[in-house]
DNA sequence: GTATCTCCGG
DNA sequence: CCGGAGATAC
């Protein structure tokens, strides 16, 4: 793999049409070298690749759809894309998986939003909870076999830690934090080994959230969730230098529900 | 009637809600003592009445309904509203008339959203165009039995004369210039002997438009239609002193698709 | 609460 | 092209 430092963001950012601005923004202020983006909610046609080109951002992998989902990366250092992993086999649009070319060569880039699930946790009563969790299933076969350096990032809708929601406790029967929820995403992490960046670089306890929901009710009490996630294989773990949660978005106007992490590797 | 200048405006807002700012501006920079709104598109329930009454307009007639059509005429001088006709029959809020009790005391002003009448001009083929005619026809029954001062303004949908379209030919076959629309428009004129403001402070065959299709293929080439107007009774007409169209909103940020017009009156 | 869609209406 | 609506999703 090159040398250098390499930055890389991870946002769901929740329509990327409404929201080029603020990319704009937060790519002007954290210049991260690639950036991953979740629920982008447009076709790739409509994506505004215009902005991206302009703020240096030349290299893209766009996987999109009408309306819903949708993931892109793009790339200041050019990049191929690779795959793009449809784990629920209905044709949603929630993974695309890059390769790196300049800088960081070599390293795979997977961005992935896994399906929310529902409001029920149960896998009678609520269909798309039962896909939540094949979702995981399917990425967990998948990532037994992986031999490259890798970086996962995206929207889990998982938090794993007890930690990672503002009341344990009164999470246990909410999706996201569920313990059928967080047992499937530990079977996922122990198929790779994969680390936790986010609390490699900032341990349990401590405060870490990546999402508040819009309802004032809870947003307004900082009653946020941990469900974005920065994973990388073992050896890429150990070249990762930095990583912080740009929260300040939360403050532009018209914010996505989500906020940006962002890491920093000496690859 | 009372003595003084009293100065009366009519906008079709196309929402009230989503333009209060825009309306705040209008009344800030212009000032008139009256101001008749066309297309607020809401119940009266979510009419913006806090935004008019630090604006001063603390007299309202509201006349909404949920989603489409509604009117409101906002004052500085009291007044009374004195009626709400349904001349479609259909429950649909497209009429209030209002005295008003201060300065012009004993004026009726008349404000109407007369229907756009749909796209083929053909009572057959669509059943809209109807409506609309037979809208007009009660009017005109109606017009026949007044007795008061009157002004009666609003959006018309009507271009009456040639030069109240940018292509008198081109839009003979087109719902708002049809002959038979100006033909009808003109037995209700008749009817009481309204005097057309617009066209007696700014004689034909001058450009005085008042909307502009959203499309951009006719608004970037001013192809605009005078459907809004102002009409008064013959000794209401003696007593205007000016008018004009404030055609500059049209410049605001994401504008109406019509544009204010007022009238200055010595009462 | 925010944002998408499709449909209706202009 | 721009509003509102209701439905759907997160």
């Amino acid at each position: 793999m090159a040398m250098g430092m390499v930055s890389i963001a991870t946002w769901n950012i929740n329509s990327v049409r409404l929201r080029a601005d603020q990319v704009e923004r937060f790519l002007r202020q954290e210049a991260p070298d690639v950036l991953c983006l979740q629920e982008i909610k447009t076709e790739e046609k409509h994506f505004p690749h215009a902005v991206f080109e302009a703020a240096g951002y030349a290299h893209r992998a766009v996987h999109g759809q009408k309306g819903y989902h949708g993931v892109a990366t793009v790339s200041r250092i050019p990049l191929r894309e690779v795959s793009r992993h449809d784990w629920q086999d209905n044709g949603e649009a929630r993974h695309v998986g890059v390769e790196l070319l300049g800088p960081g060569q070599g390293l795979i880039v997977e961005n992935v939003y896994i399906p929310a699930g529902g409001d029920i946790p149960d896998r009678e009563a609520n269909p798309k909870f039962g896909q939540k969790l094949d979702f995981l299933g399917r990425m967990t076969r998948w990532a037994e076999a992986l031999d490259r350096p890798t970086l996962i990032v995206g929207d889990f809708n998982i938090a794993p830690l007890d930690c990672d929601v503002y009341d344990h406790k009164a999470l246990l029967k909410v999706v996201s934090h569920t313990p059928i929820e967080v047992e499937t995403l530990g079977q996922f992490r122990d198929a790779h080994g994969w680390v936790d960046l986010g609390r490699q670089f900032i341990p349990a306890p401590q405060r870490n959230y990546s999402w508040w929901s819009y309802r004032s009710y809870w947003r307004d009490k900082d009653q946020g969730r941990r469900l974005d996630h920065m994973w990388a294989s073992p050896d890429v773990a150990t070249q990762a230098r930095g990583h912080r949660i740009v929260e300040e978005t939360r403050k532009w106007d018209q914010p996505s529900d989500h906020v940006p992490l962002i890491t920093e590797f000496d690859l």
